[in-house]
DNA sequence: TGCCAGGAAGCCG
DNA sequence: CGGCTTCATGGC
């Protein structure tokens, strides 16, 4: 099935931080894992992507994840027309990617483990979880196995000495409570959707190492509060090399969260990563 | 070897 | 509040 638009590239959104589980199998060429689910994404062209997936799966499941409802080409021309030369270049580099809509509690866990970590290690971290505490499923077009994410109940009843043969470093203790937090309805994903970005990072933060880098990532890409602007190295190294650290998120209220994107992408660009 | 990674907790002043 | 230290682990 294929999904035609201006401002969706596959490459861009593997590569934008946000997502740990899409990775490059051949030129052009993504695998996805999600919702228990395994599809490959080829770049046909610009503006055209084909996914693996029935008629009726694109329908219901990838057009939303990939937030297709949305239009980002009027944010990119408000950016690339406007006058901050540093976002108008981040924004036409950056085009192609969209703020996924993905599991929450998966976001939860990711975004726990990502700290003070580069990229491939969260990966690392993700899929030894996965492969340790997911089901075992086969995709039966390709006859690829995979694992999925393991559900909160699995997670929380996990043993401690397990987890720490994940290498998952001090962070073990951080998703087991997350985990059980989960579970016990101290804190409820679904209804953060639904409250505002600033109550989710509020109840958020109240999770042991979640802090407001950490939930702020949650709400943008667990959550979709796509007015977030989450501070990482990368982004502190943009408002202090491109804005003498006097950058107001509060300009592009109600979609911060794509701004920074287009930052996020960009400066690393930029640095070669 | 020391330094860094999509940081946060604990402690101190 | 703001600054400093410590926290596992892997890669360079």
């Amino acid at each position: 099935m294929r999904i035609r638009n201006k401002n969706i590239n596959i490459k861009q959104i593997a590569d934008s931080g946000q997502c740990f589980r899409m990775n490059p199998i051949s030129e052009n060429k993504y695998s996805l894992i999600a919702f228990d689910r395994y599809i490959e994404l080829e770049q046909i062209e610009e503006d055209l992507v084909d996914i693996s997936c029935s008629e009726k799966d694109r329908q219901n499941i990838w057009m939303d994840y990939f937030d297709l409802y949305y239009d980002y080409g009027s944010i990119v021309d408000k950016l690339t027309s406007g006058s901050d030369e540093f976002l108008s270049a981040a924004a036409s580099y950056g085009r192609g990617i969209r703020i996924l809509r993905q599991d929450p509690f998966e976001m939860l866990i990711s975004f726990i483990i990502s700290q003070n970590k580069n990229i491939p290690s969260i990966k690392a971290c993700i899929e030894r979880i996965c492969e340790t505490y997911g089901k075992r499923l086969e995709d039966n077009t390709s006859g690829t196995v995979y694992y999925t994410f393991p559900t909160p109940n699995i997670l929380a009843k996990a043993k401690k000495e397990d987890l720490r043969g994940l290498k998952l470093g001090y962070r073990d203790e951080y998703i087991l409570e997350a985990s059980r937090a989960v579970i016990m309805g101290d804190i409820d994903l679904d209804e953060l959707k639904d409250c505002s970005h600033e109550e989710a990072v509020i109840a958020l933060k109240n999770i042991k190492g979640i802090g407001d880098k950490v939930a702020n990532c949650i709400s943008l890409f667990g959550l979709h509060h796509i007015e977030a602007f989450p501070i990482d190295v990368w982004i502190k190294r943009v408002l202090s090399e491109y804005y003498q650290d006097k950058f107001d998120p509060g300009q592009y209220k109600g979609y911060a969260g794509i701004v920074q994107q287009y930052m996020f992408y960009y400066i690393r660009h930029i640095y070669g990563v």
